[in-house]
DNA sequence: GACACTATGGCACTCAGTACCCTCTGGCAA
DNA sequence: TTGCCAGAGGGTACTGAGTGCCATAGTGTC
């Protein structure tokens, strides 16, 4: 009736959708907010919310879809360089994502840690990430061995510690820069395991060497750090 | 009526529904089985299902309530040794379960991955031990620098890894050694992730050094694989 | 104006899961 | 014996998610 401004697209519905809908569960709950309270705070039908939504679920991540389509794009996309860094760069589009909008994120992340049956979700929505790097990387270990081993033991690596990054910012109430702990967090999981066609990728001879030297109780992770550094890679 | 041998005591309920449940959904599938039909098979009342499983998807994986318990004792006995493999080893508790009825548990495997609901399922249950994984970890390394974080991305590694080395022994039809792969596979997350308090375990003085020598381009993880020679803990 | 195509609404249905109440059974005490 | 209690199971009715099918309205195009 009267929309304001003239030309004002209508806002696609979808997103009207999900707005109600997210609304609706902040104020009364996941559990308590039924899908004809949704439609009815939209003003549409209810069969229209199942056609934008397969599930009630989904319209708590409504970005994921396409965040995952990102992902997937950027490693068709991506050059034969260090295959964890790759994957470690794929994953911070996710992060990049949730940055986007801080204060969504947050209510999401409380909303999702309250309710068992988004956090089954989001697990499943986890896993398609972890399933595509851990494709990407086990194209790039084709051949090598255990090849597929470490292309999935490495995904889980990276989304652990990409998760463990986004976690803490997202508890933070999404203050300061959320880059700096999953960068840290994927720098160390980088570290372990990467380190392949770096090298390689450099011009140096093949025969040169590095000599470390490491007490010998000192903790792996720590001797690794060392050797990144040795290798000029930290 | 006619019970067969007296003193039989009748099967507990909870397994004659699981039972009856894991034969309809092999024969007409999950989701073309409704409780009414499991119900009637096992010749029980509608309501008695709900009472000992909390969802249809519940009776697929009847075992893993104990599996956990017995993951969460162990944990709480372990000692103070090396926790990246005291957790393989409580990975290797799931294992076990899967391999004392391969059966069964091949045909579980192929179950779960044509139905999405149970795939998501599954993924819960995973997430469980992960999280008791984690748990023990973090405790551990209390106090140390990143301790949460490497908790996190080890108990990760250490389910990545069990489960690629699962999957092979379930991919073959449930042939062979299952504990060959997963020891495999565990031995190598151990081998990146390890080595903090084992060291330190040792009677040798703290500033014996090990000098390792490698070919600058080396994949990190084969670096990684060298020095754990050099420290004999191959 | 007929046609077609797409978006949306409405209705009826299945089925998982829950709340409430009933029955049956086996103790156990007065 | 009677009365009482407790616990296992059964029955019924309800809520609410998700689906299939059809009707309707808007928007072109010829």
């Amino acid at each position: 009736m009267t929309e304001a401004t003239r030309p004002a697209k209508k806002a696609p519905m979808r997103e009207v959708l999900a707005e109600a809908a997210f609304q609706l569960f902040l104020d009364r709950g996941f559990e308590q907010t039924t899908v004809d309270d949704i439609v009815a705070r939209a003003g549409v039908g209810r069969r229209s919310f199942f056609r934008y939504f397969p599930s009630k679920e989904d319209a708590v991540f409504p970005d994921h879809e396409r965040c995952l389509a990102d992902m997937t794009a950027f490693l068709e996309e991506a050059d034969g360089g260090d295959p964890v860094g790759t994957v470690a760069d794929a994953a911070r589009l996710v992060l990049r994502m949730y940055a986007a909008n801080p204060e969504f994120s947050v209510q999401r992340y409380r909303l999702t840690r309250e309710v068992p049956g988004l956090r089954t979700y989001e697990l499943s929505v986890v896993r398609r990430y972890e399933r595509t790097l851990a494709g990407y990387l086990r194209e790039r270990f084709e051949g090598e061995r255990d090849g597929a081993l470490r292309a999935e033991v490495i995904a889980a690596s990276v989304v652990a510690a990409h998760n463990n990054g986004l976690r803490t910012w997202l508890r933070s109430g999404g203050e300061g820069d959320p880059y700096a702990a999953v960068d840290h967090a994927l720098g160390m999981v980088r570290g372990v395991w990467s380190g392949a066609d770096q090298g390689a990728a450099l011009p140096a001879a093949e025969d040169e060497v590095v000599v470390m030297v490491a007490p010998k109780g000192a903790p792996m992770w720590q001797v690794v750090q060392r050797i990144e550094s040795a290798l000029g890679q930290g």
